[in-house]
DNA sequence: ACCTGAACACCGTTCAAGT
DNA sequence: ACCTGAACACCGTTCAAGT
């Protein structure tokens, strides 16, 4: 056994009467965690609007077309993104007295990951999420709010409406961040344009203006803020 | 004066000498407001991803290119047609007494007339409205808050967070009925596949089955539910 | 079984040329 | 000033052909 070939046998030099020596440079194969790798680098380089499947192929030295092979689509390679970085969020097992605290965790773990990929977020806009570690993760969520005591309905709510609530939050800092990094001006700009509109026919526009240039509250407070909220809405429920 | 031409002229027959017999059938001119037309008519029908330049072309007669003389590209002929629909939601003028009321009624027109144009909806997700329809509207919003008491800073997270929650809810509620449209049963295969997860390892989402295939709230009632959340929770913000 | 290469039916946008 | 038509640089997906 110890005489086998193991994959270490790519680094040694080909005798020359190899047939190896025809063929062209080997290549890593092709699977489906490499080409949710090279997406996830090319969402993460260049956002999610430059993802497609000629892409990829260009980063795995393949054809877009062998890409069929091993994901039915775009629409399932989006689907893994997402479940990939779903699968990086840890979720805990059930504590009823710390229940709330325990879900906003979660979902702050499910921003980092997102926003960790940029604009990645928007690729679960359009689509309800199925993956597996999504389930799992769903799973857990359940487990933790039915701990809390909340009532079956409103736990189905509930792990509808905070994960779509993390979702747009994070869809929102990604799309900005990377406007921001090509067009530094952006806000200014924007503001400008907030400044330059007729007082007469905008007079509370021209009110806030001074809180619609420079938010007193990061984005994160503003995740916070409203992460606080829906929980507090979503414990309101159970009571009622 | 009265005898000049005028565009009712285009009833009346050519005489035989006319040059204009020798022109092509004549053919409504290009505007701003009948490429917005086309637009919300191909978003109606076919949805926001059949939209494209080249099939406002076809719909208008005319090559794609001939838009580009009257808008500068794709992402302005969203904002465009974002500011149309808003255009069309009534914001009354404020009474202190109901602020509370009046910004969510604005905010049931605003969804009105989003949901009214199938997934347009989508076209506010990646953008900052900046139309002349949405700043009037904005403008008229925070003459509503502020007329409710609320401090400026409380106004101006109001004016983001709650068209981007009508946003999202009525995204997802236009995607979801072009779905049904193509593929009723959606929805059945759907929960065919969370039933069909072992439920040794799925245990709570099988506990929430029932809930989960059949929520027994409407979706307006999910969207009257999270519109009063964000109203209590803006008005919260003014006490504190 | 896995990949290539060509093809099909699309995109948004630019630009010289016509009227 | 407004529109055409060709062109450029892209898309997602399919499929016969190769190995």
């Amino acid at each position: 056994m110890v005489f086998m070939s193991t994959s270490s046998d790519r680094d040694l030099p080909q005798p020359p009467w190899s047939s190896l020596r025809e063929r062209p440079p080997a290549r890593p194969p092709i699977t489906r965690e490499s080409i949710v790798d090279a997406a996830l680098r090319i969402v993460d380089a260049e956002g999610l609007d430059a993802l497609s499947m000629r892409h990829i192929g260009t980063e795995l030295h393949c054809q877009a077309s062998a890409l069929y092979a091993h994901v039915s689509g775009k629409p399932e390679l989006l689907q893994l993104l997402i479940d990939h970085v779903v699968g990086e969020v840890e979720v805990p097992d059930p504590d009823p007295e710390r229940w709330q605290e325990q879900i906003k965790d979660v979902m702050r773990g499910y921003r980092a990951v997102l926003i960790a990929h940029g604009d990645l977020a928007g690729a679960s806009l359009a689509n309800i999420p199925t993956g597996h570690n999504t389930m799992l993760a769903t799973d857990r969520m359940i487990a933790i709010l039915l701990a809390g005591g909340l009532p079956n309905e409103v736990v189905a709510y509930a792990i509808d409406v905070l994960p779509q609530f993390v979702t747009v939050s994070s869809y929102e800092y990604g799309l900005f961040a990377r406007r921001l990094q090509t067009d530094p001006e952006y806000f200014d700009r924007l503001n400008e344009y907030f400044a330059s509109l007729p007082a007469e026919r905008f007079p509370n526009i021209h009110r806030l203006l001074p809180q619609l240039a420079a938010p007193d509250d990061s984005p994160e407070q503003r995740f916070e803020f409203g992460l606080d909220m829906l929980v507090r809405g979503i414990a309101a429920m159970a009571v009622a």
